[in-house]
DNA sequence: GCTCAAATCTAAGCATCGCTTAAATTTTGC
DNA sequence: GCAAAATTTAAGCGATGCTTAGATTTGAGC
């Protein structure tokens, strides 16, 4: 019975329980949604005892939005790993994964990317996007030298899939269902699915063409 | 003088400078900071005063972004008026003019797509982003007609082209700088221009090939 | 020009929430 | 075991969203 203690003066790990019932709380009510008197409550601890943990609001919801960097980073090196297709079908499956991971971590997501949240302060998790950037770009790299991306300088490349996934996440997220006219699962593959071919095609005419630039 | 009535009981247009200064903080820093005592402060009336013009701070946020949407068609559609180019070139300058509206209405955008905010109720703001999204079907459509995008069902492209478009500018509105590599009057037209060339790219390979639909 | 209803604003205050402080309780290192 | 460190409670301060009751102004109709 006693997986976690109970009934002791001390929680057992109440800093990773806030954070849990935080990531449920926001994804079924919103982030407006969270307080700390009722999320004390809900763990069974008085209203002052998360300031033990995290040293404000921001400093928890911080938390959460780093633990959804570090999640979002295994999930991709996961996908990453377990593809075993061409660099193009590798590219469109790190893609689906970063959107799926979006819709099936809502209540990370909608915290990850508030500019109001972790302004400037928190290295750590800038570091944490910054790999899952990282990703992307030697994916697109392998793709180049595979000749199914057009040559030249990757950042074009690069921020482009970036702003699909990451827009399309944020469109598969808040947006309502019917709005998309088809289901996460369906819609990531199609839309990542779409934009490898498009690099693969001017790929194709970047070589048969005078200009290798990608952003000529 | 009195441009707008002054020292007088009744303020000449509260409803509206209200909004003016909210878009303003939440531009200067963030919509944490818009607190409805201080907007009554600065626009010099007491604290319900605002009660009185909106039902609530969301309300209040609601019709902030609501204006939002109508200047985002506006631009969009004065960029769709006075670019007389191709049809994958006005593809390009109404994804970059919609980038831009985003930076350059830092304010109003940080407000648009917060889903914490019109939850539901709001029918006059979904219309007002459906016409932006109708704005950029008809210019994918009118590619896919002058042969510069993949034919077939013009629905995936146009989520693509959203999705990039919007990533874009969330990317650009709150993500340092420094990261993007270039400010956005460069970025964003990089970025269309190459979506637009990949949709050409795309529709000649998908007319020389067997498969004419774009989700294959 | 007067009257009265509607609109607008003020003043005061309630409830909630973030956060602090001081003390009590439990755990842990020695 | 014991003292120090960590954790929690209890109580409360200040700020903020919102409400209420009443005062002031405006404007439409006679």
């Amino acid at each position: 019975m006693p997986a976690v203690k109970k009934n002791k003066y001390h929680h057992g790990d109440l800093r990773q329980t806030l954070m849990d019932i935080s990531v449920d709380i926001i994804e079924k009510q919103g982030i407006h949604a969270l307080n700390l008197r009722s999320l004390a409550s809900l763990a069974g601890v008085s209203s002052g005892a998360p300031y033990h943990h995290f040293a404000d609001r921001a400093a928890l919801l911080g938390a959460v939005a780093q633990e959804g960097f570090e999640k979002l980073q295994a999930a991709l090196v996961r996908e990453g790993a377990s593809v075993v297709g061409n660099p193009s079908e590798r590219l469109a499956a790190l893609g689906s994964a970063y959107v799926l991971f979006a819709v099936s971590h809502r209540g990370h997501f909608r915290v990850m990317f508030r500019a109001d949240i972790h302004n400037d302060a928190h290295e750590a998790l800038t570091n944490s996007s910054d790999r899952a950037f990282q990703l992307l770009r030697e994916a697109i790299e392998a793709c180049q030298q595979a000749g199914t991306a057009p040559p030249g300088d990757p950042q074009p490349l690069v921020l482009c899939a970036w702003a699909t996934v990451h827009g399309l996440a944020t469109l598969c997220v808040d947006s309502h269902p019917a709005k998309l006219g088809m289901p996460p699962e369906q819609l990531a593959p199609m839309i990542t699915g779409l934009t490898s071919q498009m690099f693969s095609a001017l790929a194709r005419t970047a070589t048969s063409s005078k200009s290798p630039k990608p952003s000529s």
